[in-house]
DNA sequence: GCAATGATTTACT
DNA sequence: GTAAATCATTGCC
């Protein structure tokens, strides 16, 4: 059981790392609440050259975060309502994130219901990357937060995951992105029935 | 300064 | 299946 490093999130294939986050355990730690669970889908976006990635139409305010060091979190908001959680990751200069897509509620379930305004935990409650921001608590002020500080961090309990469990599919919703949209960048736990997207 | 739009979810027709 | 909710960022005037 220990939290990744920054080394890890430094490297620069940002593929590589989206799918060996798969498995690991996202940790919130705000509100007075703790809340965490399995990331069990995920989804890279490379950079400039990548036209589904907010970098691709060059380096903004917004964007400035993925342009900064791998291990900080960028936190951004979509469609006026749904928080949206990115892990920066690569070197400086080079705007590379994994998005989270989906997660399996561990810890902090209460918490997240609180948040989400659900009754009792079902499905939906983690499926999903708005639904993600939502219930563990992230907003825009926290974008930019290190990724190895005791509120948000990433840890490791030594879970292994089947490979052959782990699949590689084209990402969603990002038909505009034209032929970069089939890249085989989402990555999710096969089977696992908190993965978003059709059934 | 103003208008267009998107890494989505939800509720309705 | 389609539409509405809803706002920061962006690009153009």
């Amino acid at each position: 059981m220990q939290k990744l490093p920054l080394s890890f999130y430094q490297r620069r294939q940002v593929a590589t790392i989206a799918r060996e986050l798969l498995g690991k355990i996202l940790v919130t730690q705000w509100d007075g609440m703790r809340t965490t669970g399995r990331i069990v889908e995920t989804e890279a976006y490379e950079g400039e050259e990548d036209r589904a990635c907010h970098a691709a139409k060059g380096r903004t305010g917004r964007t400035e975060v993925m342009y900064g060091t791998g291990g900080r979190a960028y936190i951004y908001l979509i469609y006026g309502m749904h928080e949206m959680f990115n892990i920066v990751t690569s070197g400086e200069g080079e705007p590379h994130a994994v998005l989270i897509r989906a997660v399996e509620p561990l810890e902090g379930i209460d918490a997240m219901l609180e948040r989400t305004g659900k009754k009792k935990a079902d499905l939906t409650l983690t499926s999903g990357p708005g639904r993600v921001g939502r219930a563990f608590g992230f907003r825009r002020t926290q974008n930019g937060t290190s990724l190895i500080s005791e509120e948000l961090h990433i840890i490791d309990d030594g879970y292994c995951l089947d490979q052959n469990l782990i699949v590689a599919g084209p990402r969603i919703n990002v038909d505009y992105a034209g032929d970069h949209a089939h890249w085989p960048y989402r990555f999710y736990v096969k089977g696992n029935r908190f993965v978003s997207g059709k059934k």
